[in-house]
RNA sequence: GCGGGUGUAGCUCAAUGGUAGAGCAACAGCCUUCCAAGCUGAUGACGAGGGUUCGAUUCCCUUCACCCGCUCCA
């Protein structure tokens, strides 16, 4: 399936647009349409009945350590600076990146390493890209490229102090980029900031600088305290929330599959350090599950473990829920979800302060001067086991789900071209959007089979008694194969229709979106018939 | 952020230095007794800004957006 044609059928059906569209677009962000925010609203929906209303902590969960219970949330997008501060992600997220004017490659500023040296009595910043392995070997061969000498001519080059980041220079007028044939073609540091910032308060200025959330983790952390005091919920448990978050990427691109705006479904799961391994697997495979119950079947979904090297420095296990969008190449998979075993980083964090990596690997305080970089907020975060009365810090399990990117995800799996005979039995093709009934915008449309002999009547009444329980929608005009083809592409599961034979026997047909099988049923089991078939 | 491409009606596409046509969709009505193309009618567009020109949708510049490739991706 080519991806502008779900694009199309997204505009065209009110799925998706373009935000702020007749003003030219906003570049990463999306409105949904009529029927895009019933779907997108019955995945949170669905999330939220399944992971949290719907569980049943009473029992214990297939491949579950134990029983377990669930909360939620919902927490305010712009919260207190220092959070992103002890998070990680106000240091993070600001980065300074360089880039080269001749090779029009962009380089993390801290990260890009060289070391100086001197020959033909110049002074050249050498660079590399190169593994720790390999960079001896590479920062020679660019070097030698640089002062354009020969392989023999390596005793010219004359090597000074040891390899140093780029942001240890005072210059960058004689740097010779790692990909450049020039010395000197990198610009000046400049900022990526990817959170929002805002104003609090009606002055402008450094004191109510805020930003717009980058995730709803935080909110969840910085509340922990706050949900276990004031419910009677005991580890293990997890806290839910859906809500909007912010990130300015560099490049929104793919539909909503990058956007500057999105919506996460985020749970934080709370359990004793010596479980939270198992309950890493748990949760892994019950997010699996949750996609492919909700017809994310088949190849194009897979649960990827991450490398690992590929792990934050805060985790000791990662995966990833992926889906073939059509707009990825062959082979490669978008995230749909991560699942992230996040140990005590978080809750941590916010107790003691900016947490990093010290030299034996152990997550320590990040010091400046002697001083905490971002102190944390002191107050205590660990828990109390009331029967053993052990006293730890909970580690961390976080399922985190990008809802557009679901939304996205189930879109492309529903997308399906088939064919359909028309009136004269001529074969024509037929697009559907084959979502599953509990996802689909709209649950049942109901026709009068012509618009006369009282049908619309009794299609009205069986209508009314269908919107009562769920979104139901009403047709009369022109062919019922038109109608039947509208609804095909609005992805609704089930078309009722009042005919003749309503007339003398009371039943209606029932038409299958997928099969197209027809059977009839009695008006008065309609409503109870597409219920069970949609929930 | 860089390079290339694209931007005309809701969708898919034409044409043109002298204010734009079609198909489908949508709307009103007719005809229709189960899978979109029957009839009649009305509606609807040159992404935005600037320049050249008597006149720009067309040429030029800028900008915005989308697509492809790089870059980035907690």
């Amino acid at each position: 399936m080519e991806m502008e044609k779900l694009v199309s059928l997204c505009k065209r059906r009110g799925f998706l647009f373009q935000s702020s569209e007749i003003y030219g677009g906003l570049n990463g962000f999306w409105d949904y349409g009529p029927l895009g925010v019933e779907l997108k609203r019955n995945i949170k929906n669905a999330w939220w009945q399944d992971m949290v209303t719907g569980h049943d902590e009473l029992a214990v969960q297939p491949g579950a350590p134990t029983t377990y219970e669930m909360t939620g949330l919902d927490c305010t997008i712009i919260m207190h600076p220092q959070v992103w501060k002890c998070s990680g992600h106000f240091d993070l997220f600001v980065d300074m990146m360089v880039d080269c004017k001749e090779s029009k490659k962009r380089y993390r500023y801290d990260q890009l390493r060289g070391r100086w040296v001197e020959a033909k009595g110049k002074r050249v910043f050498i660079t590399t890209l190169a593994e720790a392995d390999q960079e001896e070997a590479d920062l020679q061969q660019r070097a030698l490229k640089a002062f354009n000498l020969r392989g023999k001519d390596v005793d010219q080059l004359k090597w000074e102090g040891s390899v140093i980041s780029l942001d240890k220079l005072d210059s960058l007028e004689s740097v010779f980029a790692p990909e450049a044939k020039e010395i000197g073609t990198l610009t000046e540091p400049r900022e990526f900031n990817l959170m929002f910032p805002t104003t609090i308060g009606a002055l402008a200025g450094e004191e109510g600088r805020a930003y717009l959330r980058p995730e709803t983790a935080q909110g969840i952390f910085v509340n922990f305290k706050n949900v276990t005091d004031s419910t009677r919920v005991k580890i293990p448990f997890g806290i839910a929330q859906v809500g909007k978050s912010f990130r300015n990427e560099i490049t929104p691109r793919n539909f909503t599959f990058r956007s500057r705006e999105f919506e996460q479904m985020e749970i934080e799961f709370f359990c004793h350090p010596t479980e939270s391994r198992k309950w890493y697997e748990y949760w892994r495979d019950r997010r699996m599950k949750w996609y492919t119950e909700l017809g994310l079947a088949g190849q194009r979904l897979r649960l990827r473990e991450h490398e690992k090297d590929e792990l934050s420095h805060y985790s000791v296990g990662t995966a990833d829920i992926e889906y073939a969008f059509p707009f990825l190449s062959a082979g490669e998979y978008g995230e749909l979800e991560g699942i992230a075993h996040r140990g005590d980083f978080d809750l941590r964090s916010h107790m003691e302060g900016k947490l990093v990596k010290n030299a034996e690997g152990c997550l320590e305080v990040e010091m400046v001067d002697g001083k905490p970089k971002y102190k944390g907020s002191g107050r205590d975060l660990t828990y109390r086991d009331e029967v053993t009365n052990e006293r730890f810090i909970p580690h961390v399990i976080e399922p985190s789900a990008g809802a557009d990117r679901g939304a996205l995800a189930f879109l492309c799996e529903a997308y399906h071209e088939d064919s359909a005979p028309d009136e004269k039995g001529e074969m024509q093709t037929r697009v559907v959007m084959k979502f599953h009934p509990r996802i689909a915008p709209i649950k049942a449309a109901v026709f009068p089979l012509v618009k006369k002999d009282g049908m619309p009547e009794v299609a009205q009444d069986i209508y009314r008694a269908l919107k009562k329980k769920f979104p139901a929608f009403y047709d009369e005009k022109g062919a019922v194969g038109r109608r039947y083809r509208r609804q095909d592409e609005a992805g609704t599961p089930y078309c009722i229709t009042v005919d003749g034979q309503t007339l003398t026997d009371n039943t209606v047909t029932v038409r299958d979106r997928d099969t197209l099988e027809q059977w009839r049923v009695k008006v008065d089991d309609v409503v109870e018939e597409i219920s069970q078939r949609v929930s």
